[in-house]
DNA sequence: CATTCCCGCCACCGG
DNA sequence: CCGGTGGCGGGAATG
């Protein structure tokens, strides 16, 4: 109980004796001082605020407008009470008119997004080695004229993606994206070591069985299970290079929207759809004791939570607010937009990373304490008592400490200290070789960098270069905000991996495969099409329900029959999210290219493709100036030049695949056949197959309609379609599922008539039938297989 | 009415 | 004890 500080009910009331509204009424004064305005009905003229008001030149206006607007809502209504109302209103319908046309409604103008683009905006992506950005607090709330506890919100969220690190008392160092792959590649691991995949699956069960009434048993054991290996305290997830810099100052125990932000980053890195609803995300993070404690408040204010976290990584381009609608009716969600993050595991040390991290079990002790015995339900109590002795030990531990800045050879001194420590594998270190060249100051350029590269423009990542160019310091402020949308991807397959193709098993993750093997599916984005609207390419569409990476994603665009029964709708589906990807840096890019894969995944080529590309001139642009966040560079109309190189030779070889995040939207299928056609006709004729053939055995081998090993022939149906559909219209639904942009650039009309069925995939027997999970002693939990849970009900993800 | 989420009170805690 | 932090939830804007 005491843990918490104020229990809701302690809020101290405000102003005492007073209405509850007193307090609006203080915010405004505060925003604006009016010493003396009438209170009730006056409007608070547009009094001008203090002197300075740093922002745009027609700042004054704006603010003037703003502040009269509410009042003229309330005028509006009583219009009729003035006789001289006419020109008033006249008056006042300029100064609204203009008001949309140059600023936003007030309280959108406060957005935390909008603040932190300003926030963003004062600093570099990649900010040059040598000066360090130091962040005053103070000074950025009052220039950008906000409150400081908004700058602590940004802030937090950032120092949880180490795009920040608190030096001391309001201050902060700025890293910019530096470290953000790094951090991404080690929330991932965590998250999956926490199983949030199998969770987000149950707790999707969960909805499922409840809005049907099914078992209600299952129900239970589900939420023991749940239960008893989730709910992490889990603490906050250091990065191997940077984890004291914020010295003693840093340890403070409430890092809750740090962590939160972690969690929720995480979720959206092992959900195969990359796709997160507030709600589940919520439930999940909410974790603790949560029995069925749906306690309404709790909940609501974790959303509320959520949303500010979501609103700064909106800002970042990491994620973008989509709507996933359900029977029930639509949900809030967001969508991954970031960089894709390779599971871990570094180019410099494959082998030995496994030992060299203290264990994954140990990781995972650290950061779920609760994770051991599973089969019981953890008191609240102990969680607490366990909470609290970590606090203790983390408040030791972080004992030391000016804000020194570490050597490397005092960060080995730290790596034995906290179990933060601990809980990042240690991976990074060698990696912080590849970002030294960058620049960052912290870091200590390892003299091995593994095999490296050029910032930037790597060519693929079959052709490492052979010389590591050290860092050029030049090269790295390159920024890349966007990139156009083209992206391809790799497939790379270990034919070891027997496994079934249900079969999710951690353990993989980890080691270390040179990539034998490689095939390469090239998919390019086929975003093309005339869309006129989307700017974003990301008409994305292809999601698969994350609770099942196993099942079939996505059918290929087949012929349907409409003979299933639920019409899907369609997006304009063109890529998968993730083909989408912009690329950002282009040494975060680099760096996973390097690095080994490990089988079953996705290999983003994006920044080697890229590099070679226009991208270019787009990352110059994106270089000079920073602020430019918001607009999404238009992917290029048309097919997105790939140049015949990149275009790898499929080759896949008759096993099974490993389905971990392997995404393929019925898009990207349809588009490496138009591709070839279109553009690269020469160049993919090389390959041992038709790439079309490829992906379709792929395809279906994945989604388990043949058997593994079975090679199906090019089909040339699918050919056809795949030329004659178009992108947009293409609609493939993963599962039941269906995405839908929330703004939907074409008319559902032109959609419709795309159904596909998706009963097709499904399995026969019992769509029903959800894999279950079971513990390992040695930490890692697998899905067992089974049939594949195929969540009856129909999705659509909408884009905002 | 539902969804978003701004605002700022005030508990904490480091210094 | 002060002042920086930041949990938290009311309730205003918006949809």
């Amino acid at each position: 109980l005491e843990g918490k500080k104020g229990k809701i009910t302690l809020r101290r009331p405000r102003a005492p004796g007073l209405n509850p509204k007193a307090p609006s009424k203080k915010r405004f004064q505060g925003a604006e001082i009016q010493p003396d305005c009438q209170p009730l009905t006056t409007p608070p003229k547009p009094k001008e605020i203090l002197p300075a008001d740093p922002w745009t030149p027609t700042s004054n206006l704006k603010m003037l407008i703003s502040a009269a607007s509410p009042e003229i809502r309330s005028r509006e209504q009583r219009r009729e009470l003035s006789n001289n109302a006419r020109e008033v209103l006249q008056a006042k319908h300029c100064l609204q008119v203009y008001e949309y046309e140059k600023s936003q409604p007030s309280r959108k103008e406060k957005s935390l997004g909008l603040l932190c683009h300003k926030f963003l905006a004062r600093y570099p992506d990649y900010p040059s080695t040598a000066e360090n950005n130091y962040i005053c607090l103070d000074e950025v709330a009052e220039e950008l004229n906000v409150e400081r506890r908004r700058i602590y919100d940004i802030v937090n969220v950032l120092e949880s993606l180490h795009m920040v690190s608190r030096l001391a008392k309001n201050r902060y160092a700025w890293h910019g994206r530096h470290n953000l792959s790094k951090t991404l590649q080690a929330l991932k691991k965590v998250g999956e070591e926490n199983k949030y995949t199998q969770q987000i699956q149950m707790i999707k069960k969960r909805e499922y069985e409840h809005e049907f009434d099914l078992d209600g048993e299952s129900n239970e054991e589900m939420a023991r299970s749940f239960g008893s290996n989730e709910h992490s305290e889990m603490s906050f997830v250091e990065l191997p290079g940077m984890e004291f810099r914020a010295a003693s100052v840093n340890s403070r125990k409430d890092k809750s929207l740090r962590v939160m932000s972690q969690k929720f980053v995480m979720l959206f890195l092992v959900s195969t759809p990359q796709i997160v609803s507030l709600e589940v995300a919520a439930k999940i993070l909410i974790g603790e004791d949560q029995l069925e404690d749906l306690d309404k408040s709790k909940f609501k204010t974790k959303i509320r939570r959520l949303y500010d976290i979501a609103n700064v990584l909106s800002s970042l381009e990491l994620i973008k607010k989509v709507h996933v609608t359900e029977e029930r009716g639509r949900k809030p969600a967001f969508k991954w937009t970031g960089p894709d993050v390779l599971p871990s595991v570094q180019g410099s040390c494959p082998p030995s990373i496994l030992e060299s991290i203290p264990s994954k079990e140990q990781c995972s002790k650290n950061l779920f304490p609760s994770r051991g015995k599973q089969n019981f339900t953890r008191h609240p109590s102990l969680i607490k008592l366990v909470k609290t002795i970590e606090n203790d030990r983390r408040k030791i531990q972080s004992a030391p400490t000016s804000p020194v800045k570490m050597s490397a050879s005092t960060d080995q001194n730290l790596s034995a200290l906290p179990s933060k420590m601990a809980q990042v594998p240690a991976i990074a270190k060698h990696q912080s070789a590849l970002e030294s060249n960058q620049s960052s100051p912290e870091v200590v350029p390892k003299p091995e960098p593994p095999c490296v590269a050029a910032p930037s423009q790597q060519p693929a990542l079959a052709q490492p270069p052979a010389v590591c160019p050290p860092s050029h310091s030049s090269v790295s402020p390159v920024i890349l905000p966007h990139t156009p949308a083209g992206v391809s991807y790799a497939i790379y397959l270990h034919p070891s991996q027997a496994h079934t193709v249900t079969t999710y098993s951690p353990s993989f993750m980890l080691q270390p495969l040179p990539c034998a093997n490689v095939t390469g599916i090239k998919s390019i984005n086929s975003k093309v099409l005339n869309k006129t609207t989307t700017e974003e390419g990301d008409n994305q569409v292809t999601t698969d329900d994350p609770t099942k990476s196993l099942t079939a994603k996505e059918g290929p665009p087949i012929k349907s029959e409409t003979s299933s029964q639920r019409c899907l709708k369609r997006s304009q589906a063109l890529q998968e999210n993730n083909l989408i990807k912009k690329c950002r840096s282009d040494e975060e890019s680099l760096d996973t290219s390097l690095t080994f894969f490990p089988s079953g995944y996705l290999i983003p080529l994006t920044q080697c493709t890229h590099g070679n590309k226009a991208g270019f001139s787009n990352k110059e642009k994106a270089g000079i100036c920073s602020l430019q966040h918001t607009t999404y560079s238009s992917p290029v109309a048309g097919v997105i030049p790939v140049t015949a190189s990149e275009l790898k030779a499929v080759n896949i070889p008759a096993f099974q695949i490993t389905p971990l995040n392997i995404m393929l939207s019925p898009t990207s299928i349809a588009a490496a056949p138009v591709l070839s056609n279109s553009c690269l006709n020469s160049s993919n004729t090389s390959s041992a197959q038709n790439p079309s053939s490829s992906v379709l055995n792929f395809t279906l081998q994945h989604i388990g309609l043949i058997p593994a090993g079975v090679q199906v022939p090019a089909n040339p149906v699918l050919q056809n379609m795949s030329v004659s559909l178009q992108p947009e219209n293409v609609s493939y639904s993963s599962e039941n599922m269906n995405l839908q942009e929330d703004k939907p650039s074409v008319p559902k009309e032109l959609q419709e008539p795309q159904t596909v069925t998706e009963n097709f995939f499904r399995t026969p027997g019992g769509p029903n039938t959800v894999s279950s999970l079971s513990a390992n002693s040695d930490g890692t939990d697998r899905i067992s297989q089974g049939t594949p849970y195929i969540p009856q009900r129909k999705l659509e993800v909408s884009e905002d």
